[in-house]
DNA sequence: ACTTATGAGTAAAACGTTTTACCTAATAAA
DNA sequence: TTTATTAGGTAAAACGTTTTACTCATAAGT
């Protein structure tokens, strides 16, 4: 793009390029005419003034990294990410930064990408899990850093993540509440906090209605993606009324598995899930599940790490959103 | 980030900044043992030089903007579209660019994204559909563009589409070769050239086989999601045996309308989809459907966009990639 | 021995800003 | 009238690079 620079700009308006500099930005020893003038000039010849003259005097970019876990494709396989970018993007846009978007991140090495090791951005928002080493590095060589659902509790590190247990309190009543006691725990591995805390939230709401939990009816581990694990659930002799699933991705697969069984939700097997992913109300039937806010992770971590950033000496500081019950058609109630 | 200067790196090997650049940058006019002995000083004091520095001295930020349509949410809503944006973030990591993600471009006014106006970016990959202001505008102003899948075909401009008409014919021989006759034809609209061809797709294959199309089975306008379409559709006296629907994620809604119904997938009704994005071999009866090599589509894109960069007289061309129908559950074959 | 190449390195300019320190003229205070 | 203050503006430095043009040895050609 051909774009006028300060100092054509000063020509034209026969002024210096301090005054014209002083114009833009609103200093104020300046008088109010020349401003407009100046302003007017400005705005005739579109003058914008450069990113990177501006960044290289000021040693700020006003770009914001975001990186996301070294899983592949975290986007397109699990809308639950893109929400959160979208979040993340809308609010960094109200704020007039610029996101730079990273998803590969090198894994045999820890270095840092591009855009990090150039200095290229202001700070960075690392989504869901990283590498520990990775993580501690960047608060060594302290990048204005905030973490969104990360994989464990990273000791003052500002952070924002999802009341996972009381939300997996939340689903395991609404199930019992609505009469069921069989009821099987699915997750597709407990490797991170926010499936370690489902856990929790779920036996803690099986111990205080004082309900048993048949072993065979957890499945915590070597999940792919459920489906086979869903499956064997089903051909139990005694199966579970009622599943509480940790992660509406799996959601998905579970429900494949039921129809290849010829069963039905939720006359036959009833189903909570978690995330409410764009998926879950288009289901069939729609799914019972626990909405997180995703879009709402993304702007606060913004605003944090903002805060960071123009903040130096900003504490570290973590939020914890709730979660909230969104009832659908995926759950039988054996009251009636 | 706390990181040296190529100054200091300089001052500790006791020679000039050129010196430095040079052996960073691999000039021929340099020893190489004194390039050894920089490039080493320059690892133990682990400097990359800034982009900022580089970039204004370079005119060049290694940055790309990656722009998406005025639509709310484009990622979380289709993955169709976080596929490719997946596809291009591979690509750029690839040739050591920078991503740059845009969602939100100002609807009023046709304002470019801050990072255009700054000129923070190279050039940029425009995906779906534009404001054709907006594109014209960026045409005028030189700015290297690339376009993914977009609304209408642009005139000399280098872009990435789907062959469209060809998919659709395909899909639609499909169902006929599998003994349907009666088949309809679901689109969300006809506003963009990806859609208008794969109207065109489907009609060419039923006269190709002298099928007649009832009218009452095409179903182009005013969809929200389909939804209401498809249970209009299955209510019919006379209702149709196979649906092409031209887009996977009005089939998510379709599936909805069709179990509301208390309706099976295939044995009532068939359907071929268009996309093939990471629901439809989840989705029960798992989706027959044209996949679209999305991922390609973004890798494509990147690299035509930084020939188009570093060959200025590069000339304009539009790569059209082939699609394939995936064989699935959701189709009856109704000559057994 | 004298010019001419060549190899290896350096100083300085340039990229586009913002800011600091300074200047000048006009106004206010004494 | 003289001096201090202020408003309005300017010149120059700085941010971190790369590149151009130059210098200075040393080696090679005549």
């Amino acid at each position: 793009m051909k774009s006028p620079t300060i100092r054509e700009i000063a020509r034209i308006a026969e002024c210096s390029l301090s005054t014209v500099s002083k114009a833009i930005n609103g200093r104020a020893d300046i008088s109010e005419s020349t401003r407009r003038r100046i302003l007017k000039i400005v705005g005739d010849n579109n003058y914008t003034p450069s990113a990177l003259g501006k960044g290289l005097k000021n040693q700020r970019t006003e770009n914001i990294g975001v990186i996301f876990s070294k899983e592949d494709r975290p986007l397109s396989l699990n809308p639950f990410y893109s929400r959160i970018l979208e979040g993340i993007e809308a609010e960094l846009a109200i704020n007039k930064y610029n996101l730079v978007l990273c998803l590969t991140v090198d894994k045999k090495t820890n270095n840092y990408p591009k855009m990090i090791r150039e200095r290229n951005v202001d700070g960075v928002i690392l989504i869901s899990v990283q590498k520990e080493a990775f993580v501690n590095q960047l608060m060594d060589d302290r990048i204005p850093l905030v973490l969104v659902d990360p994989n464990s509790n990273y000791h003052n590190a500002t952070q924002v993540v999802i009341d996972n247990e009381d939300g997996a309190f939340q689903a395991t009543q609404y199930l019992i509440l609505k009469g069921h006691k069989k009821i099987a725990f699915i997750s597709p591995h407990l490797d991170r906090d926010s499936f370690r805390l489902r856990y929790a939230g779920f036996n803690k709401a099986m111990t205080h209605y004082h309900l048993s939990i048949d072993e065979n009816y957890v499945q915590i581990e070597g999940l792919e993606h459920g489906y086979d694990q869903v499956r064997r659930l089903l051909q139990l002799k005694e199966r579970p009324t009622a599943m509480f699933i940790a992660n509406d991705l799996n959601v998905m697969y579970a429900y494949q598995a039921i129809r290849d069984l010829h069963l039905k939700i939720p006359e036959d097997i009833s189903i909570v899930g978690f995330d409410d992913i764009a998926w879950s109300k288009i289901a069939s039937p729609q799914l019972t599940t626990m909405r997180v806010y995703k879009e709402e992770m993304g702007s606060i971590a913004v605003r944090n790490l903002l805060n960071i950033i123009s903040n130096d000496k900003a504490s570290a500081i973590t939020t914890i959103l709730p979660v909230k019950l969104i009832e659908r058609n995926s759950v039988k109630d054996l009251n009636e």
